[in-house]
DNA sequence: TGCCCGATTAACT
DNA sequence: GTTAATCGGGCAA
């Protein structure tokens, strides 16, 4: 039985949220996969584009859950988060991975002849292969052409320090599907005593 | 206005 | 392992 996601499954606490998006399907104009990896971000956070409050660029973070909020990286890359907790709370999911299941030909196209492992890898190479840029910030994720379904499985998930920052660098709520091929960095192994 | 730097990636040595 | 590409946000002046 497969399970949409409605936009209130976000209206709760992003640190509660995250794992269970871990497995779930994204699909954007019917091109996706299977959620691998993401990271929390809340606006008491220094890491996060809300901390230091709301901006133009930052505007759909202060907003209702359940929204997309797209930002550019670097100057070239494009970024997808998904806005969690009630309103004005400025709390996101930034989504790192996927393992790609649907439009591998769309997908292969986009990014050049890769290795289908290099498709959706890192924020901003899936957003790249799904065709996702600022023109969809705002988009509601539960209506078209955003898709999104409930994991269907069990799965393991794991979690570590957040990837690419220097501020709160510690705080270890990156998390990811215990052995994917698709994360965009492995997770540290636990160290045996 | 000017300057620095970032929730990144690919192509180097 | 290192570094260029590339540009908007945020802050100092």
């Amino acid at each position: 039985m497969v399970r949409r996601l409605k936009r209130s499954f976000f209206g709760r606490g992003v640190l509660e949220v995250a794992p269970e998006l871990i497995g779930a399907t994204l699909l954007f104009k019917g091109v996706g996969g299977r959620i691998v990896e993401l990271e929390a971000y809340r606006h008491t956070d220094p890491a996060a584009h809300s901390f230091r409050g709301p901006t133009e660029r930052n505007a759909i973070m202060f907003g209702p859950p359940g929204y997309a909020y797209v930002y550019l990286s670097y100057g070239i890359h494009w970024c997808l988060n998904f806005v969690c907790e009630p309103k004005g709370s400025a709390s996101a999911v930034l989504i790192r991975a996927l393992e790609p299941t649907a439009g591998l030909g769309a997908m292969r196209r986009r990014r050049g002849a890769l290795d289908d492992r290099l498709l959706c890898s890192g924020p901003g190479r899936l957003c790249q292969a799904l065709g996702i840029t600022h023109k969809q910030n705002g988009f509601a994720l539960d209506k078209a052409p955003f898709e999104l379904f409930a994991r269907t499985d069990d799965v393991e998930v794991v979690t570590g320090p957040r990837i690419g920052i220097t501020k709160a660098a510690d705080r270890p709520w990156r998390y990811g599907l215990k052995g994917s091929r698709f994360l965009s960095k492995p997770f540290a192994r636990p160290v045996k005593p």
